[in-house]
DNA sequence: TATTCTCTTGACACTTTCTTGACATTTATA
DNA sequence: TATAAATGTCAAGAAAGTGTCAAGAGAATA
């Protein structure tokens, strides 16, 4: 079964090199030189993609946004490529949810196994257990003591981001910013989602035993 | 300035296979096969490492204690990797502390960008022992001989700079400075944080122990 | 396209924290 | 020792932060 690949890559050389290299191996890719269609035909699901290979150097908008938002809003592996090989980028790559980072120039016959491996473990499973929730992270999904809980993107994604920095305050900016949202997103919309969240999980705000308020810092998991 | 690995591998080629993977990446690693002679060498600081990291499945102790046994004696950052990619080791690994989980078989890049990014995320969990508190910036959370004592926000502030300055004087002025309030900001202000840290951290203000005030000067922390 | 589900935000009530004047007490010094 | 200046702390009001409702904008889905 063929995996879609989405290049999005300025060099069009280099793109159209790439494809033709790929397609041998059993990818369909499909090449991008802007990124503002890429995110067009990925977010709007005009095509279902199976992982994203991004390069960082892009007219018109940073490589780091578009992965962001990528992941913000959609399940799906993505391999960064860049020139510049400082490591600075490699680490805030990966830590916006990059699956992995290649430097440019590579071989071809690298990226090839990059995919095949990125692919091979984004099909496993990635759940976690804590405290009383399975949370799957894949999946966007939350259970608690096995049942599960109904939370929306944003609702995912804010609890997941508690949980994972547990025991440690978060604050409301920190939360807009790991999530991608808007920098003039106001505080009241994530106080609004924490209510929601803790409506769902059984916890009382007043009385919270997993999602704490600190006064005038923000928001912390304690499992 | 390279970073000390301590790796826990009872796999002999593959634990050499990984050291020679990494060590182009600027990590000095030291390996292992043997659980004991690991913890000798980490706990009795022989050499001084900057992350461990732990095979599940070895000779003679499972690893769970062993990581347990570190965390419990060190603040040192761990990820584990194992063959079990039951849920119950994940939980469990997560649970006592450690602080990525990687499944194997893995790719060693990924274990590059693993390692590069929990002692990222280390680095800055920024916490301080100065005399009997512990001090965690990032947090804003400050503990005393281990009891968490809950300063407000503007409290904290104070107690963190005059502990940062600690034997120093520091005026109202300064202190209002530092803190960014408002120029016209009262000193009697001041005067009752510092009376309200005191109440809390249980120091009297005729014979401070820790918080002293400088006649005509300010106050200093006298750790 | 119509319908339903999500997200965002202002509003209001409520809670916690901050600030300040007042007054007692302490300290420096003439 | 008397006096002026500085400090400790109370208590009350001001200010700032939080919880949640409800309405409308925005997205997803049938």
């Amino acid at each position: 079964m063929s995996k879609k690949v989405l290049l999005i890559e300025d060099d069009i050389p280099l793109q159209e090199m790439m494809i033709s290299f790929l397609e041998p191996y059993g990818f369909e890719v499909k090449g991008f030189s802007n990124p503002k269609d890429a995110l067009a035909s990925l977010l709007e699901r005009k095509e279902v993609y199976d992982i994203v290979v991004l390069d960082l150097m892009l007219p018109g908008m940073d490589g780091f946004d578009v992965a962001k938002m990528i992941k913000s809003r959609l399940d799906i592996p993505i391999i960064i490529s860049s020139a510049r090989t400082d490591i600075g980028n490699k680490i805030y790559g990966y830590d916006l949810g990059a699956d992995d980072y290649l430097d440019k120039p590579y071989e071809p016959r690298e990226l090839v196994l990059r995919l095949e491996a990125v692919l091979r473990r984004y099909g496993r499973k990635n759940e976690h257990i804590v405290s009383d929730f399975t949370i799957d992270e894949s999946n966007k999904s939350v259970s608690m003591d096995g049942y599960p809980i109904d939370l929306t993107r944003i609702e995912f994604d804010i609890f997941w981001l508690l949980v994972k920095n547990r025991g440690k305050n978060l604050s409301r900016d920190q939360i807009i910013g790991s999530l991608g949202l808007g920098d003039d997103t106001k505080h009241r919309t994530i106080d609004m989602h924490i209510s929601n969240i803790r409506l769902k999980i059984g916890d009382d705000a007043k009385e919270p035993r997993y999602i704490k308020s600190v006064w005038g810092i923000g928001y912390k998991f304690t499992g």
